[in-house]
DNA sequence: GTCTATAATTCGATAGAC
DNA sequence: GTCTATCGAATTATAGAC
């Protein structure tokens, strides 16, 4: 995918003009959707010229694809008491949506972009599912000699698969930053960080955990 | 089509028109967001004219505010008890996404939107923050005896404020509908209905009862 | 009330000069 | 590599015949 091109002083200056394509195209994206952002304006913001844009990234789908790459960077939780899982992982979260552009446009072009929703489905499925997985795991390891005999299964922390696990830290972690960032509900948008956490904490730990009633009952279902 | 001999009444056929306009304009809207729904399509749908759509709304952004145009219906809550908030609540979210197609449209236009987005700001700030603060009303009606000499504030059952209530309540209704319907992540999606609310239940319980921590301590929010 | 024709924009994408 | 010019398609919206 690199340039084939040998030019040893001309490479550069495509590198800063690609880079600041992508930068516009960011904010294009997560300010106004895919469909609203069109190429021109992106263009005008990089003050480039838009046939540029074209011919750097092909079309405008591959432009977004390149545009909304980027990774969730999880941290290791491993080490952390359960019930502080939570509030770790919503406080790394809010590091991530604002101080990068990329996760904005992503949600705000998911909703009606399909390669788009691909993306956000991946990132969830591929990224946070394994943490969980690796959390169980390091918890499990403690828990197995008691249980024992019980099934081979490998997450002994709960009964709770991964995936729906993951899909459940979705459900309050997308939402927030919808109400936060896309729709900007005033109490959600005015809540300081500290508060944020400590809201949505104790929900992510019981969600991440696979526990589900809330901690004095353990209550049936039906 | 053209029956003019049968005409029992005057303008009923206008209203059938209209009907069947306002119809398709919810499940276009719903299903490609407010862009990417077009009149044409919606006039596709409903086998009329094009231009009848322009006649009857005047133009795209009013046929989107008929057509999503809608009340919550929120049950009066009052007589549960606390613990069995969120689970009813939820409950009646899942009837109401699933029974009619605008609060989708409404959610997947709001996004990129803005008079869809005024609009679903204005549900949660009129509908359901009036509904919590009966909610915390009804409660402190026997608490306020006891507590005798406090301050004179409405809401005595909780020091979080009502509307951020609602905010936190929105986060998880909407981020469990973004990713149910919209994104349709597999995990969520698949959940059963029973699922569905044994898991957010709690979650909405503790937001609407304004509850920052987990039952076993209560914690101070700093 | 209904439909045809079309105006007026806007956008993604291409061709080609320099 | 960069930019001008433009094509072709799609859209909202209007005007006017029947």
């Amino acid at each position: 995918m690199t340039e084939t091109a040998a030019e040893t002083a001309g490479g550069r200056r495509s590198d800063r003009t690609r880079a600041a394509i992508l930068t516009a195209a960011r904010e294009r994206f997560a300010a106004d959707g895919y469909e609203r952002a069109t190429i021109r304006a992106i263009a005008a913001d990089a003050t480039i010229d838009p046939a540029m844009v074209m011919r750097y990234f092909g079309n405008k789908e591959k432009l977004f694809a390149a545009a909304a790459e980027f990774d969730l960077r999880l941290p290791d939780l491993s080490a952390l008491p359960r019930e502080e899982l939570g509030a770790a992982l919503t406080s790394h979260f809010l590091d991530r949506w604002e101080g990068d552009e990329s996760l904005k446009a992503l949600l705000r072009a998911s909703v009606t972009n399909e390669v788009a929703a691909d993306r956000m489905r991946e990132l969830f499925a591929a990224q946070l599912g394994p943490m969980i997985a690796k959390l169980s795991a390091s918890t499990a390891s403690a828990a197995s000699s008691a249980t024992a005999g019980g099934a081979n299964t490998v997450d002994a922390a709960s009964s709770v698969d991964v995936a729906t696990r993951a899909g459940l830290v979705a459900t309050q972690a997308l939402g927030f930053a919808l109400c936060r960032y896309v729709l900007a509900l005033p109490p959600v948008a005015n809540l300081s960080r500290e508060e944020a956490v400590a809201w949505l904490g104790p929900t992510i730990t019981r969600y991440l955990t696979g526990t589900p009633s809330t901690g004095t009952r353990q209550a049936n279902t039906s």
